[in-house]
DNA sequence: GAGCATGATTTATC
DNA sequence: GATAAATCATGCTC
């Protein structure tokens, strides 16, 4: 302190020397001395960084001490703020990052983010039920799915957590290194929240990344899980053999409806959607091979005719002749089929 | 292992 | 959304 004089004398600009500085003017002139002492302040900050350390040392703390430094903190403070307000301003018109939307929403879809419960399952849920089985096998792949996904959100979640966490030490660091700056310069609470900001886009690109590789993660296990939905089995003896009384028992409109289906689902245990890809591909390659179908085809109209004819002998004479078939249904096709099969039935016996 | 059978998927059409 | 047609991928038989 008490080297502040000579340091002030020396560059010509010290307290002593200035009367608007140390001591008011009685004479009137006081408005014009602060103007000068005011350009004597500037060029001070200007000069200093031309001192050696120890001199600006001492400089700043004169400055710091200076009476007039109060007042000029806080004009430079409402400037930078007015200059913060304006970079604010066209900042905060930004439109949220459609990456990030994207990413946080197949997140969301996946169960990854957001809460546990449901999330991951209903999606494997969903990607079984496309596989179209539930037997044991399938809900094996379901828990192994569910398993291999909640290992991923884990991992998510901890690294989610940790770039968190760094992310408030740092900035908290910052804000503490800004506070005790904005001792010496002006620095308003609206440029900390600034560089608050310019922190957490930082961090939040770094999230962005780990977004990303979570995303391809799941990718990558999904697309695991569906390629092993093509794995398939073929359908048990039984379930054919009803597939295929149905199909031939209604040639001539091959398109079960869809109560007709679930009950075909139920008893062949496989699921509706089974149903229909059966009869899509049945329909297809019978009609473009009938020649190849044919003996199936007669063996199957053998079939139900002799169900149905003893069905009839059973029911009476009494009976009307337009016994319904199998399904429930007369068709007059159906009268020509079971000529042929009695025939068949003949010659098979 | 080749060739065929068969269930599932994809794409186009209605 | 259901279906046809083409295609894929796996299972089965020899």
């Amino acid at each position: 302190m008490d080297e502040q004089p000579r340091l002030m004398h020396s560059h010509g600009v010290g307290m002593a020397g200035h009367p608007g500085l140390g001591q008011h003017m009685p004479d009137g002139t006081e408005g014009e001395g602060r103007k000068q002492d005011i350009g004597d302040i500037l060029q001070q900050i200007m000069t200093i960084t031309d001192q050696s350390l120890d001199e600006a040392q001492a400089r700043k703390h004169a400055l710091n001490c200076h009476r007039m430094k109060p007042a000029l903190f806080n004009v430079l403070c409402e400037i930078k703020e007015k200059t913060v307000l304006s970079i604010r301003g066209a900042q905060e018109e930004e439109p949220p990052d459609p990456q990030l939307m994207r990413l946080d929403n197949m997140l969301l879809a996946e169960g990854v983010s957001g809460p546990e419960k449901g999330g991951g399952s209903a999606a494997a849920a969903a990607a079984a039920a496309a596989a179209g089985g539930a037997g044991a096998d399938n809900s094996a792949e379901h828990s192994d799915y569910r398993a291999k996904l909640s290992q991923i959100r884990q991992i998510y979640h901890t690294e989610l957590e940790k770039y968190e966490q760094a992310c408030n030490e740092f900035t908290t660091h910052v804000m503490n290194l800004l506070r005790e700056q904005s001792r010496t310069r002006p620095i308003s609470p609206k440029e900390i929240e600034r560089m608050v900001g310019i922190i957490h886009r930082k961090f939040s690109s770094i999230q962005m990344q780990l977004k990303q590789s979570t995303c391809e993660a799941v990718m990558i296990l999904r697309s695991r899980f569906l390629d092993a939905r093509r794995k398939r089995r073929n359908f048990n003896k039984q379930a054919t053999e009803i597939l295929n009384e149905y199909f031939y028992s209604h040639l001539s409109n091959p398109y079960p409806s869809e109560e007709a289906k679930e009950e075909l689902a139920k008893k062949c245990s496989i699921t509706v959607s089974q149903v229909s890809n059966w009869f899509g591909n049945k329909r297809i390659r019978y009609k473009k091979n009938i020649g190849k179908f044919q003996e199936e085809a007669n063996m199957y109209a053998a079939r139900t005719a002799v169900t149905a004819a003893s069905a009839s002998a059973q029911g009476s004479q009494a009976n009307s002749p337009s016994t319904p078939n199998s399904a429930g249904e007369f068709r007059p096709e159906q009268r020509l089929d079971r000529t042929l099969c009695c025939l068949l039935c003949k010659h098979f016996n």
